[in-house]
DNA sequence: CGCCCGCTCGGGAGCGCTCTCAACGACCGG
DNA sequence: CCGGTCGTTGAGAGCGCTCCCGAGCGGGCG
């Protein structure tokens, strides 16, 4: 392993005395350089590349009060997490976006129930300036834990008294089933049905609230629970077959569950589209292009929301730490949820 | 958003005053308590309790000089890592580990080369105790950027000049190739193919490597080069089959890669695996079991690998801070790199 | 009985930085 | 020509913590 080097790294100081001015002046053409007289910026410039100084971040932080650090929070109490790439791309799109801002992501990822008094403690420590939290279940405990972090939620938090205005981003999920379903029906398909994700998700709370809005009188027996596995989806679309064996489309709540649909139906010996039509939702590349038959599906742009939420914390905490804003300028609006719109892309399966 | 709770953290001082003692004993206590009088601990704990005191990292760390955070970072210039699960899984290991001892993770994704820089100049500047860097071409300039940060490297690094020191850990992917090829070579397969990843990663040309130690003989024209993606193994198997239209085995370098051999065989009509028998690498679950047919595959601990690289660092760094280590005692070993093993899953393919 | 040693504890310095405030010129208007 | 003002710089305090050192106090041993 490399060992650390010993020799000590420069100051503040240091740069001071080699540049002949006061550490006050390095701080400041190091902060921006605002108000300093060009050739002290460059004497000074000239003296930290020397040196190789870099800001020792615990003593900035120290009395700054801020970390230029933001916690990742993924609460994942299941292994379908890391089954699509949907965190991926998502911590790309942070990723992507803090460091625009110079900030740092810290990844906290928790191991069952114990765990988040673990991550409450981290975030109550005030070691970032806020979190990026995903609450998966309805019943997560974490949201409630989490005081005094400015937070972002990815994804609408499943709360009983409505979300207490939290910001979160989310993709349009009922508006997106709806168009799916809409689709399907124009199809001339009459028998949809729906094979929905894990109920304890808003995600998947949404997505069958929209393919209700479209079907409004349709057979209860068309819908069936299942869990957003590949496994799940497949026994969801044998318990339909037989339940139903006249369905002609079907509508999954994602596209893993779309994969177990089309395997057993294939089993089955239905034909796709022709007997039964298929939508997924989520459009997880390259999979959903390589299905056979490639899959027609619900795309949601997953860095794209990951980018948003750390531009809406970002923005957030600019606000908060704004005491520097001048008389007379807007100041900012606290940041509001967005919800992203969805695209039906259509292949060959519906 | 939630807004930032305004009133002040309580300070060791405050602490110190309500237990009616010194800031020294507060701090002993709060590090464990060595050498303070039971009854004195007790009040302190009661203290800390009641006011929720939670130590300040930043003024801590300007002290002691060490972070309890470890940089783990991904240089990723193409976006296969997120098809697979593959840095999922390791993050999740690594942050077991971490988590076990009090260490935060902090993630650095690199876009592109200029990144590269941003990534040593943040790891030059003593923000974190160490590194897990997955380097993972063969030309990245990351390693020679990193310069007084312990580090350990995921997967082998492809240094020219033998890896000079550096600990790694790594599969062992020329063992695993072999055992794939001899599994194809005792069903009474002569014409093995192999389709590699791409060449300029370590464990593409470790596993090129493992194939030829079996099929030393082996005409050249069976070995076709490839990239780890489905695409690739798709294009890569019909080159092929033009080419060696006799082969009766193809050994892929990881599963997306079998995968998109399976589909261009079962198109071409060879029937898996009477004519054709298939292994692929990783055990990319679920996908492997849900192949068609299940995929015979090498299967390599991801997670167990990430925990390991963790481990690796944290006991390093243990033994560079040891000052205090008492004389007598064993001194830790310096870590030295691990190769895990690897082990065939025999499904239906082969 | 006295001395010395060891165990507890508190005092205080100082980690490297930012930020306020005062000092100092230069410059402008009256 | 002088007072006021603004722009530029330096001095110094202090962020919250750790750790060194020395004071105080028993207790064991000679």
């Amino acid at each position: 392993m490399t060992e650390q080097s010993t020799e000590p790294r420069p100051t503040l100081e240091a740069v001071a005395a080699r540049a002949g001015v006061s550490r006050a002046t390095v701080s400041r053409v190091v902060n921006g350089g605002d108000g300093v007289r060009e050739p002290l910026v460059e004497r000074v410039r000239r003296a930290v590349e020397e040196l190789g100084y870099v800001p020792n971040q615990a003593a900035r932080s120290l009395v700054t009060r801020r970390h230029d650090a933001v916690a990742v929070v993924i609460a994942e109490p299941e292994t379908r997490v890391f089954a699509d790439p949907f965190f991926a791309l998502q911590l790309r799109g942070i990723s992507k976006e803090l460091t625009a801002h110079d900030s740092q992501l810290v990844l906290l990822l928790t191991e069952g129930r114990d765990d988040h008094a673990r991550v409450a403690r981290y975030l109550a420590g005030g070691h970032v300036d806020g979190a990026l939290v995903f609450s998966l279940h309805l019943d997560d405990p974490l949201p409630g834990l989490i005081r005094g972090v400015p937070t972002v939620y990815g994804g609408r938090p499943g709360w009983r008294d409505g979300s207490r205005g939290a910001v979160y981003v989310d993709s349009d999920n009922r508006g997106g089933a709806r168009e799916a379903v809409r689709h399907l029906v124009g199809l001339g398909r009459r028998r949809v049905a729906h094979i929905t994700g894990a109920l304890d998700q808003t995600s998947a709370v949404d997505r069958l609230d929209g393919y209700r809005d479209v079907m409004v009188d349709a057979d209860p027996g068309l819908t069936v629970e299942s869990d957003f596995t590949l496994g799940g989806g497949e026994r969801a679309m044998r318990e339909l077959l037989d339940r139903c064996p006249d369905l002609d489309a079907v509508f999954a709540a994602n596209d893993l569950t779309a994969a177990g649909a089309l395997r057993v139906l294939r089993e089955r010996g239905r034909r796709v589209p022709q007997d039964v039509a298929v939508v997924g939702f989520d459009d997880m590349l390259p999979f959903t292009e390589q299905a056979d038959p490639p899959l027609t599906t619900v795309r949601q742009d997953i860095e794209e929301m990951g980018r948003l939420m750390a531009r809406l914390l970002l923005r957030g905490l600019e606000r908060t730490g704004a005491a520097s804003a001048r008389a007379g300028e807007d100041v900012a609006e606290a940041p509001s949820s967005v919800v992203l719109p969805t695209t039906l892309v259509r292949r060959a399966s519906a």
